[in-house]
DNA sequence: ACAAATAATGACAACGTTGGACATTTAGCC
DNA sequence: GGCTAAATGTCCAACGTTGTCATTATTTGT
């Protein structure tokens, strides 16, 4: 790999003079300066950014530590969000990966290190909790899609109380009160979360939320994943009492629900709205009606842990609440006129 | 930031001691390795990799050059799958995306190169021709999911004429003799080499195909895209005879035309057999039934490519088919008794 | 034409690490 | 106490680049 010696030798000129045309330029006459570029040319050198490195400029490199990299839109929209963020600001992205691993995540943490990444993001796959091995060293850290005990770093995750107050709202104001809510699995942060906003949009709203109508899913990928959806939704539309909407917990769910409320002949939204969760575009726009749902903010999510890693504005450790926004398409309407009512 | 010397310092030895300590380890005896380990903790020292890379050592960096950073699967798999490889060899990803222009592309290649980076893989979101202007320089480079004039570089693409035929193949061993393709739109590499697939099954199989059922559908979020599907099916299933089986370009028209049919009361697969595309599992998984497709094999691609270019087995200009393998789910049956037969 | 001022270029150290070729110290053993 | 082997130290060079300062070439003023 040529060097700018070979450069230089090739030119006729010294290695500083190289230098020189390689950076600020000034003070280069025009004729040795399209010399000195013919021979890189020539040569194909490629100015090593190691050396410079070593000189003490900025490497221009940032880490994204991701639990996964998943099938599903979300991490990659939050590096999606990044990599918009860096191109911006002339950075590249380093990534890696953990599989959950606290191992590998120190390995790769120390990796990142020592390659003198200016900014090194942790993101997860969903919104949860987050134990980071006190990450030694002054590299700025942003946690995206996930927290740790509050206070020890900057964290960017979405409302999802907002988000379940927005789902019940979408219903409500559409003027239902016959409302199910088949969440995610327990435990889960988003879970707790969104029924806390739900449940607040309701008592806003005067309406008492039917315990019964409140049922979770089960874990994506297992067995049972469907059939306990289905077992949910006969219990839910078995009886007299039924309700008039249904919101999800997220679009999978929805579909699923909607393939479900059409066999058994039930019309979305004539008989019943449905409202999904995350704004899988590969799902809410290919429904027919297209799925109104909650948008989990994923691309912005992204973006602001860029910005906040690399433009360091705000508090160190500050918790950033980036809204859920409600995605108006065609599955909620009003409810039928002589249901739910006893 | 501490370096060797400040180590050697505060462990009261030399820093060639401590280089053993950070290199071959071997020589070296207990005690003082745990004091320079103490040390190097207590200082937070990382070694540079800047200075490493000076000295020669290889940098462990790979690139992945993609046109977008997309949402749906494709590039994220692609992504994913060199990962993969990359996580076994201990490389790094450094990601890079062009968002289709050329100057951008060569700006990102130099700054690989800069970076001394072991490998570059040019990553498009689907399979189609590109033209990348010399690459000047002696990195080893592969394209994933797209192909430049053979011969000049290794190149890992998906066979999409098998996929074709393979797709085709599963409704004709099904039984069916009246088979529509909608295809994606007219132009893609993979439209023209599906239909090559298609047309020799059916040759093999003695049925001719009928012009009037090879359709093609428009492009994803063009404001027609999905009306032009309903027209598409619309004619398809307006006179009397009617195909028996629907394969489709990918998943999203074969879930929208799902949805087609059973509005027109026909059922899935009872009346009408359906093959997707892609084997998105958000959606095939999701569907009831699950939906039979084609799968695009991104991952494999992603990890070929990683195993090409970092392993360098093969011959440097090949190209390499990687197979699309059918998923059976639910949505192929046998043709219905009465249908079909004029 | 000659000094003075300015523009262009060059010599050399430094960045942090590793490697080589030794010299020196320490520990282990009879 | 002398011998061997292991552990550690010294010193210098090298990797490719840039910053500091010195030097040379060119232009300008008179």
């Amino acid at each position: 790999m040529a060097t700018i010696h070979d450069v230089a030798d090739k030119a006729g000129v010294s290695i500083k003079t190289v230098s020189r045309v390689l950076n600020g330029g000034t003070e280069v006459s025009e004729k040795t300066r399209t010399r000195i570029e013919q021979a890189m040319r020539a040569l194909e050198f490629t100015p090593s950014a190691a050396a410079r490195m070593l000189r003490g400029r900025p490497t221009g490199l940032v880490a994204v530590i991701a639990e996964q990299l998943t099938t599903t839109p979300d991490s990659s929209e939050i590096i999606k969000g990044i990599q918009n963020i860096c191109e911006q600001l002339g950075k590249v992205l380093l990534i890696g990966e953990t599989g959950g691993h606290a191992h590998v995540a120190s390995r790769l943490v120390a990796d990142m290190r020592e390659r003198r990444v200016e900014a090194i993001i942790y993101a997860t796959p969903f919104h949860r909790q987050v134990a980071l091995e006190p990450l030694l060293g002054g590299t700025p850290i942003v946690l995206a899609n996930c927290f740790e005990t509050p206070g020890r770093y900057t964290q960017v995750i979405p409302d999802d109380e907002r988000g379940g107050h927005a789902a019940a709202q979408i219903v409500l104001q559409a003027g239902h009160r016959q409302i199910a809510f088949l969440q995610l699995i327990p435990g889960m942060v988003a879970t707790g979360l969104r029924l806390r906003g739900f449940q607040r949009a309701l008592r806003e709203h005067g309406v008492t939320p039917n315990p019964a109508w409140l049922m979770h899913g089960a874990e994506a990928g297992e067995a049972n994943e469907f059939s306990h959806l289905t077992e949910a939704v006969d219990r839910l539309f078995a009886g007299e009492h039924r309700p008039t909407a249904v919101l999800c917990g997220n679009d999978k769910m929805a579909m699923r629900v909607i393939f479900m409320l059409q066999r058994r002949g039930l019309r979305v939204p004539a008989d019943v709205s449905v409202v999904g969760f995350d704004d899988f575009r590969l799902i809410s726009e290919a429904l027919d009606p297209g799925l109104t749902t909650v948008a989990l903010p994923y691309r912005e999510i992204g973006e602001l842990s860029g910005r906040q890693v690399l433009e360091r504005t705000a508090d160190p450790a500050a918790t950033i609440l980036v809204p859920c926004v409600p995605v108006m398409r065609g599955t909620v309407g009003a409810p039928p006129v002589l249901a739910g009512k006893p």
